[in-house]
DNA sequence: CGTGCAGTACTGTACCGTCTAGTTCCGGGC
DNA sequence: GCCCGGAACTAGACGGTACAGTACTGCACG
């Protein structure tokens, strides 16, 4: 009968869920200052009371609302590095790899946030740094690690292992995500493309990084 | 005595200048939302009315300092690249290219400007598009002719030279670039960190597109 | 039954774009 | 060199709207 929202939950809890949601989809689509409280309010079917209960301000309410939706977004992208190390075919996992995070970034929601976060970044410095962090960096450092024990292993020819895992993932990356950054178009770009830009990405890597020859 | 600005100027075009030039400062620290006329109208030491003599609205003046701004900050670009497809050093030339382009979109005001547009592209698309196309993807298309001629004399191995200046050109600029995106910081970064990023990328990009061995 | 919320009015501010009234600039005729 | 007429500009008020955040009343949910 209920939708995902989990039942058992205090009023005061669905009530704030509410509110961060209806934020979440005010923020990606008007920005920071294009978004008011009212607005959030009305699509939360919330009292604007209601909303300055949870949340001091405005600037609070966003703050909380990136932590928050980096945090949801970023999880999952990390549990797939772990497996690499083990790898028996390495170009044939790096290419998956590749090809799954490349989904994950390229998501819309993703894509409004990551512009959302990149727009205001003058203005909420700590934001992007949160962002950063939680997100493409450490992502880097997982893959960085799991590069390193693939060197020890032979199966890969890397110095800086951090420098190989940034050249990797803006190898397989920059071409659409960047694209995407400047169109203001979200859907999802054909499957096709991206797989081959995740193919290409990997070739040059392995051109540079691949076991010795 | 006159400073940069012409003399030989109607007052006019002298006003429009000014009014465009206060625009830039406030449009790139505040955003579009964020901006006030009055404030453009006051850093000009202008009044409003010639603010709307000039331009129609507020939208009319941010789309016009923004392509204004991509036009001048582009152009020295593109100059660079020419003289690539004629080169005796590939790797030599190509890094001298890299560090030199790496320097001009590091510059404060081209980061505050892309963050800009990236903020404002899903409600101004179409400056997204200029700035695109007059920007990176022009660089790139005249990387590609100019890789074209340098596999014709032997010296690479491009198959699709499209993706391969594309690669050129992530491969060189993504890690700082992206980083300042989400760093609200936008001093000039260490020129030795610069130099080992277009170094490491050029690196990398002719173990992938070199001349065969 | 009492607390938390809806609904809404309210305060104070800010801003866009227009308008008015007075002032300065500038080129051309003498 | 001097003056005139019109165009461009200044200064600021103004209407209309919108918004952040507060205050208050009554209702219904737990």
């Amino acid at each position: 009968m209920s939708a995902p929202t989990a039942v058992d939950e205090t009023r005061a809890a669905r009530k704030r869920r509410a509110i961060l949601e209806a934020a979440a989809e005010v923020f990606l689509r008007n920005g920071y200052a294009g978004t008011s409280m009212d607005e959030i309010a009305a699509l939360a079917a919330v009292s604007k009371q209601t909303v300055y209960k949870h949340f001091a301000d405005k600037k609070t309410l966003f703050t909380e609302f990136v932590t928050r939706t980096v945090d949801e977004a970023a999880e999952p992208v990390h549990a797939e590095v772990e497996s690499l190390q083990d790898t028996g075919d390495v170009e044939a996992d790096l290419r998956d790899l590749a090809r799954r995070q490349l989904g994950m970034v390229m998501r819309p929601r993703l894509l409004q946030l990551r512009r959302l976060v990149i727009g205001e970044a003058g203005r909420f410095p700590e934001l992007g740094q949160v962002f950063a962090e939680r997100g493409p960096l450490r992502t880097m450092a997982a893959m960085a690690t799991a590069f390193e024990r693939l060197g020890a292993r032979g199966l890969l020819t890397v110095g800086d292992t951090e420098l190989a895992a940034a050249h990797f993932n803006w190898l397989v990356m920059s071409i659409p995500l960047n694209r995407a950054m400047l169109s203001g178009d979200d859907d999802a770009p054909d499957p096709a493309e991206l797989d081959r830009y995740a193919a290409e990405g990997v070739r040059v890597f392995l051109a540079a990084y691949g076991p010795p020859a």
